[in-house]
DNA sequence: TTGAAAGCGCTAACAC
DNA sequence: GTGTTAGCGCTTTCAA
């Protein structure tokens, strides 16, 4: 930066402030500065500049895993709209653990990040503690109806739930069972099923069956719960599944055992991934605004780094819609 | 770190090294330090430390996308291993865009990050220029058989291709035809094409079709190629895909046109995706490894961050595995 | 509209 | 095994 203030004829504050806020500067200083940069290739240090203004132009996202296709697409948005405003991408897994979660936020606070997005609102006191110790703006994003640190993007997992339930219920079917996977770790999963379970309850006075496991959420393990159903549940008539993964595995282990689709059973799925429009049948699915949460997030994040604070304690909620199709 | 320092009777530089060095501190006084950095909470700034360092802690990785699940699963296991040693993940999307890739490297190197790993080994004389000028170790991964700029780690996409065709071959395939998505912007998947047309032609003196399309890989599009596979090449018995969701979504159009898989048409797909296992049928699919390209990439950048340079311009070649199943 | 000056919090020679 | 010292390359008041 000297260089190219010696090469541009000013002093190094001011190509810094043309940097940063090219408005500020003369027209005409402007043009000698960008020239020098160019033909010198000058290329800023965003660590000294992170360390002068103490606060770095990275935002910090920790998601459970970028191999889950809904997370991988928030992820993909919010970076290329954070991109654009030249903010650097972070990226940490917790791997579905708070633990993991906290020692992740311990070393995003140690960059100084404009910004740490965290996925879900069930964190340890740990990350509650050190996150409400300093004022980095907080995201949560992929859920709501819980307690929120700061900012809040999602959807009512619960309400998913309910949705699925009701629409199977509207449908006349009444031996329902709800599959999942990692029902312990997912928090939200398990809110999905049991806002199926008691939207059942309430609508039709239906008792619905979960059906738990602790493996990966996989399309082989959606056959195996479809076996396990069909045992806890003779007469099943309707299932909803914690992903489409799952769905799409019922819907191949009741091809395999020949059992009808929707005639049989109706079968509900969640994420609308790639697959969902052309499987046979095609999948009934609940479908999460991924990208919109991204590219939300990147906006109120963007906001709070140009100094409007307006978003702080927002809470967006994005919906979901639920894509009807031939499964059920 | 002046706090620690007072607090433990310590001057700053002892913390720092204990920080980096643990062993070359005295016990007694690391112990003293530790209670101290428990005491007040520290939460060590590594912005700074990488501006003093002139290095940071940080490693970019540039992808196409993290939507595309090979390069999930790379990032996910390369984070998991660079974690460990305190290396943050960096990332960035390229989306096939030579252009956008250089943009990115150039915001890369503003960070002085530990390394800059890149997707593939076809880059823009632009970037190739800028890396070359400094000297930020480069690790490009998912290709190999090119021309390196430091450190590769990957496999030959012309051999898959020719994998492929050597197997339809060997089962008695004579009208054989390639289903691709994006060849243009995608070079591995025309490198896999190319690859299985001239051993097709080696082999057996066999005309390959390929059949591309602009649009994104998807289960949707492998229905829509399989319709023009069949007008071009009326009595195919062997299909070859880019990966496994046009696979599937082949495998799904040969049931609708009730087209038996593999008795009239074998299909080979790439990916060995999470449904390979379990579809109907299941799909025979030559399978990447996507995490070892992963912790394989953590680990020389992790040997040159400690000091070993004995990597530097190797070329690792991780193989990848014919998984043989009921769809060939 | 521009410049001078004082750091930001740490690392790494080097000396002790 | 520990401390002294001199920055790393910027940003940001504040004054001119």
């Amino acid at each position: 930066m000297q260089a190219v203030a010696e090469r541009a004829n000013v002093s190094p504050s001011t190509v810094s402030l043309y940097l940063r806020r090219p408005e500020a500067v003369a027209a005409a200083t402007g043009q000698a500065i960008t020239g020098a940069i160019d033909e010198l290739g000058y290329v800023p240090n965003l660590v000294a500049g992170g360390l002068a203004a103490a606060a770095s132009r990275a935002v910090s996202i920790i998601v459970p895993s970028v191999r889950n296709a809904f997370f991988a697409e928030t992820v993909a948005a919010m970076q290329a709209e954070l991109g654009k405003e030249r903010l650097q991408v972070m990226l940490g897994h917790s791997e579905y653990s708070d633990r993991e979660e906290e020692s992740l936020v311990r070393t995003a606070l140690s960059w100084a990040p404009s910004a740490i997005v965290l996925t879900g609102q069930s964190h340890s006191a740990g990350t509650r503690k050190i996150l409400a110790a300093g004022n980095t703006p907080v995201v949560e994003i992929w859920e709501l109806g819980g307690q929120s640190i700061d900012m809040t993007i999602g959807f009512s997992h619960d309400k998913v739930g309910r949705t699925a339930a009701e629409y199977l219920v509207g449908r006349g079917r009444r031996q329902l069972a709800f599959l999942g996977a990692r029902m312990q770790e997912d928090r939200r999963a398990n809110t999905r099923a049991q806002g199926f379970v008691q939207e059942a309850l309430r609508l039709a006075g239906l008792h619905a069956e979960i059906i738990g496991n602790p493996a990966r959420a996989g399309v082989e393990l959606g056959a195996l719960l479809l076996g396990q159903a069909l045992e806890r549940v003779p007469d099943i008539d309707g299932i909803a599944c914690s992903n489409d993964h799952i769905a799409l595995g019922v819907l191949f282990e009741c091809q395999r055992r020949g059992i009808s689709v929707p005639g049989d059973i109706a079968v509900v799925g969640f994420g609308d991934l790639d697959f969902a429009g052309s499987c046979i049948p095609t999948l009934t699915t609940i479908r999460p605004p991924g990208d919109l949460i991204g590219t939300e997030a990147a906006r109120v994040i963007i906001n709070h780094v140009r100094g409007d604070r307006s978003d702080s304690h927002c809470v967006i909620d994005t919906g979901f819609r639920l894509v009807e199709r031939q499964s059920a």
